[in-house]
RNA sequence: CGGGGUGUAGCGCAGCUCGGUUAGCGCAUCUGCUUUGGGAGCAGAGGGUCGCAGGUUCGAAUCCUGCCACCCCGACCA
């Protein structure tokens, strides 16, 4: 791909586009609003899968998987939930198609269905239909399920990753006994969510809570954990809901307690999506493409062998696999890539393009000296390395890099927050800084949805750490419990 | 749904104002030779119902009418 990236400080949404398609992620798909994952982008996210999974099965849960299809009627039950996912789904009315002779394919109306099916915008409806069925006593809890699926929004404005029509998440849902018990839960999974993104993403978050207008619909709390992308705005990350005990109300899923008394059961979801990978995109890429953290690249390590003549094509070769060997062992994730079609040159560039972590080149020059040339996408640095030292070395590096993605995505984060006291110093930090602005607040949404309306800004969290201090919301003049994170977000 | 714009090769575009004979350019693709330590060079080749449907005309990518699709801004977006 002669293909030349877009500079971010010129036009960062078109950074963020080349970004993906040079580096193959993903492409437009012929519907509006979907996107068709490539093998570079869905590697990417099953190495996400993976560490999430881990992690859920480590903390107590179970895979399960419900249909996609949901009778209209169920989504009608929870009248929050009605209000914010009835604007943009997709609703299946037919069940086959005929020929017709003026308009051609059309659905056929006989094949009517009796109940309209809603293809899912996320699965409480079903899954509380199916818990009450499951739960009768304080014995059958808690449920501890996830499943991984996808989904379909029905957006209006959509980008790749970022927004789109029908994306691929994870849906945790679980019921229990006690309202602690589900608060618990909750936590729990913040927890998991801020740990797989600072970990494995290299992705620093602030842990916090919804404010009642950007609460899921239907939930009681709402907990998030936000990322701050490079362009100065704020990027949800991952979410997990108390809900209380409102789908099991709405679904009548009641249990026997201890005492003998029926209760509604307590109730928790969770999720997070292919949105990662663009969080993952806009916090490390560069001008010249993709970075990837090593922990989640499908190839941590690209070997690139360099020859003009057969003999030594061969002798290059025989040292290349020879290195491929032992770094397998090692359980690192390397490519040699000995195709001919493409000269060296031009691999380089492919995989600086593609976010691989570490780059080897190994030529008639090495193979004299026993040597590898070793460079590093993060920063550019290349080294030579003996080749017996190699392996030890790799490792040691690609920990480096991961550790050194995540100190300058933080730091980058810290420098771009702002502490401010007026509402005029608010301006200003927006529009000339971005990032977060951490400021009083009174706790009001009149508050909230002004500053919203004048600035673009919304309040991303009122973090779970450094929150408590008095104070007065400049805005209001009114008193205030602590600061909350404001941006303007994706 | 309101405002603006665009549909010509896989991708990006020129040509349209002022109709004319074989529709062109760049990238990509294919073949051959030379190349290979940072996106190779040269030579040749393939690839098009000019968004769709009508109309005007001896003749339409070009003019007229209608339709369709997509993009941008706004509205909307847990």
């Amino acid at each position: 791909m002669a293909e030349k990236i877009t500079p971010r400080d010129k036009d960062y949404s078109q950074w963020y586009l080349d970004v993906i398609k040079s580096a193959k992620l993903a492409d437009h798909s012929p519907v509006r609003g979907c996107m068709i994952i490539r093998p570079n982008g869905y590697a990417l996210w099953e190495n996400m899968q993976a560490g999430l999974d881990g992690m859920f099965k480590e903390t107590g849960h179970q895979n399960a998987y419900f249909p996609i299809f949901i009778p209209q009627s169920f989504l009608a039950k929870e009248a929050e939930h009605v209000e914010g996912f009835a604007k943009e789904c997709a609703v299946v009315t037919h069940s086959r198609l005929m020929l017709d002779d003026e308009h051609g394919l059309i659905p056929d109306p006989d094949s009517k269905l009796e109940e309209n099916l809603i293809v899912r915008p996320t699965s409480e409806t079903i899954i509380w239909h199916t818990y009450s069925r499951w739960i009768q006593s304080w014995r059958d809890l808690p449920i501890l399920l996830n499943q991984w699926a996808n989904v379909v929004r029905w957006e209006m404005r959509t980008r790749l990753f970022l927004r789109t029509m029908e994306f691929l998440w994870q849906e945790g849902h679980t019921a229990h006994a006690t309202e602690e018990e589900a608060v618990e839960e909750t936590l729990t999974i913040l927890d998991v969510y801020s740990k797989f993104a600072e970990e494995y993403m290299a992705v620093p978050v602030i842990r916090g809570i919804k404010t009642a207008s950007e609460r899921f619909a239907g939930a009681v709390d709402t907990y998030c954990i936000e990322a701050l992308m490079q362009d100065g705005k704020s990027l949800q990350a991952g979410t997990s809901h108390f809900l209380g005990q409102n789908f099991a109300k709405a679904f009548d899923c009641q249990f026997q307690n201890k005492n003998n008394e029926l209760e509604y059961v307590w109730a928790t979801s969770w999720g997070v999506s292919t949105r990662l990978i663009g969080a993952l995109i806009m916090v490390h890429s560069d001008d010249k493409g993709l970075v990837l953290p090593p922990k989640l690249a499908p190839t941590q390590v690209a070997l690139i062998p360099i020859y003009r003549k057969d003999e030594e094509r061969v002798s290059v070769l025989e040292v290349a696999s020879r290195i491929e060997s032992e770094l397998k062992a090692a359980g690192i994730r390397v490519f040699v890539d000995d195709r001919d079609a493409f000269r060296p040159g031009w691999k380089f560039n492919e995989y600086e393009v593609q976010g691989v972590p570490v780059r080897l080149a190994l030529g008639p020059r090495d193979v004299e000296g026993a040597t590898v040339e070793v460079a590093r996408r993060d920063t550019g640095e290349k080294t030579t390395v003996n080749q017996s030292d190699l392996t030890a070395h790799i490792q040691e590096l690609l920990e480096t890099i991961q550790q050194g993605l995540f100190d300058k995505a933080l730091a980058e984060r810290e420098s771009r927050t702002t502490e401010v006291d007026s509402y005029d110093e608010f301006k200003t930090v927006l529009d000339e800084k971005g990032g977060f602005v951490r400021m009083h607040w009174d706790g009001t949404a009149e508050t909230e949805s002004q500053i919203k309306e004048e600035t673009k800004a919304t309040i991303r969290c009122i973090p779970l750490e450094d929150y408590d201090e008095d104070g007065i919301d400049p805005v209001s003049g009114k008193p205030s419990k602590g600061r909350v994170y404001y941006a303007r977000a994706y």
